[in-house]
DNA sequence: GTGAAAGCGCTAACAG
DNA sequence: CTGTTAGCGCTTTCAC
């Protein structure tokens, strides 16, 4: 079991620091002597202990991930995105989940730089002054997903929210929709809940009309929290022709809302969503969305994070990805009579 | 940021072993001096290092966790289960995607003992030789979820998924069914493909009815799988009256390729699906299904695990916890004739 | 180029 | 009870 460098070094007949140049390639050595090291190495199937490199080195090869929550697919497709590069480099995920919690988070993050993780992906509603302060004491390097971070040394990946809830908005309102309602996620989300809230105000604004405040229903991301609210919103006799939901979930919610109250998806309403994860292409009926590059938002937050930890240096720190809208059967391709 | 076991002895006035066993509670130590410990402690916000720690003690406080896919929401929802409980007792999480390949398990496995996990929850489609074996050699703590293994040492926690399958089945058959589907995973997956396969069949013996082999769809557990196995059977002029499928992601693509297919749920077809995860509920038609207390089973792996770890004795080693039918819109509740 | 030796920060065995 | 002394397995000066 105590399978060594030093037994290594015996059967090669070097010394250990030779075992070592050569894992690392860290310095030149005699070609001969680097042969036995190898063949030695795969005679006895040594893989050198991570945590005494670790505790040298001090790295782990562990990279902290942190998320709201997992069941949530849009967070289970990011987390799959960067597992799949950082596996390719020989990393390992630390997975925390925060449940929207500041506290967790801060909990977490210390936890994860005293485990020395080399870098963290964080997934968070808000950059808090907190987050901002344990990353510059610390200098951990870390990328944000969908949120942006004024600290000029961290990285940050993310589609342009308010625009694509802008273009979205507009779809409807070019097709003649005026009573368009909008199911939004707290603001104090920075672009998931504010950045598309403001796209779709500002979509009213600029076809100069006026946006209705008892449109505007205020969710979590949780599918029963939009079929609630959109559940009272029909009880209480409001009506709408279009829905503009700011995530998928929330649009299965709202749908699933709208037919239980007899009403029929797209004819009586129009439904969109945000996001494109898998079960919005086979929700019946499926939902028209807004397509974010997923699984490449994870790899490219996972690509840049281990950029900067193996020290290369990245050029574009906050990258946007392209967005696009995907029509499906829960929107009308004709337009429709004013509402 | 050199702040090491040393200056908080310093500090304390005593030597580093004292510390230590004030920090570790492993030995008694004058109240006075721990006092002075404790408080140099605070003073200096004095963290141990783990990975040191880790060196000396082959421990990390890491669980590993072996999943499929974490986009599949049912290994989500595990995955937060045991996140829950491992979260309370200070451990954390160490992700891994297999994406069903036994090699990448093994290749996960290795790593995970090297970076000196100090547990594994492992979800696989099927317990090989060479996992038996990795984990005889190794004696690292493991849970199974979903599977059995007949091995002394190690723990497992699922639902009897036989039982399930055939009480879902016999409910199609007492009510008049003869013609149901059934949308299978790989037998070589031994709980999700065979046990509820088997479960079909006997159903079937049960009632003295031969089971028609052309119904037997086979899938894998995503969902346009499913939908390209039911729809290519439809294309075929083949026809069934309810259809079993076994897991909801499964029966999601189902009743979308009927429903494109100009079937309506129930009344042409009824379609159950299996594990009960949130969409289940969600979807339009609701979807009949078994349940399964998937954040349970999560949590009890957590907890036998950790349990393990930590030497406290488990005396149930296999856990079977129970399931049950919930009945949603995608089946009627009275009989049908016979189809 | 290569080996001996000194740690990384911590725990544990051993004396006292 | 407590301090001293070895290591854990590896990397990295520092001489040779």
């Amino acid at each position: 079991m105590k399978l060594t460098i030093n037994e290594v070094a015996k059967l090669a007949g070097v010394s250990k620091a030779t075992v070592s140049r050569v894992i690392n390639e860290s310095k030149p050595v005699n070609q001969d002597k680097k042969e036995k090291v190898l063949k030695a190495i795969e005679e006895l199937e040594f893989k050198p202990n991570p945590v005494a490199r670790g505790l040298v080195q001090k790295r782990t090869g562990l990279i902290g991930v942190l998320i709201p929550d997992i069941t949530n697919s849009f967070f289970a497709e990011i987390v799959r995105g960067i597992e799949c590069v950082v596996q390719e480099h020989q990393y390992h995920i630390v997975l925390c989940h925060t449940f929207h919690s500041h506290e967790k988070e801060m909990e977490h993050l210390r936890m994860l730089r005293e485990k020395y993780v080399d870098g963290i992906v964080f997934m968070t509603s808000k950059v808090t002054e907190a987050h901002k302060r344990f990353f510059s004491e610390n200098k951990l390097p870390v990328t944000f997903v969908n949120r942006k971070c004024n600290d000029l040394r961290s990285f940050s990946v993310d589609i342009n929210n308010y625009q694509a809830a802008k273009e979205i908005t507009s779809f409807f309102l070019k097709r003649g929709h005026r009573q368009i309602a909008i199911i939004r996620a707290p603001l104090t989300d920075r672009t998931s809940g504010y950045e598309r809230f403001k796209g779709y105000q500002d979509a009213f604004k600029m076809h100069n009309i006026p946006f209705k405040e008892h449109l505007v229903l205020r969710s979590t991301f949780k599918i029963e929290s939009a079929y609630k609210v959109v559940k009272r919103f029909l009880d209480e006799g409001h009506r709408a022709t279009a829905i503009v939901a700011t995530s998928d979930l929330m649009a299965i919610g709202a749908i699933k809302a709208l037919i239980d109250h007899g009403l029929r998806i797209p004819e009586n309403v129009e439904v969109s969503g945000f996001d494109d994860v898998p079960i919005a292409m086979y929700y019946n009926p499926s939902i028209t969305t807004i397509r974010q590059p997923i699984i490449e938002i994870g790899k490219t937050a996972g690509e840049m994070l281990i950029a900067k930890i193996e020290g290369i240096t990245v050029t574009e720190k906050n990258i946007v990805l392209p967005h696009s809208i995907i029509f499906r059967k829960s929107t009308l391709k004709s337009p429709v009579l004013e509402g």
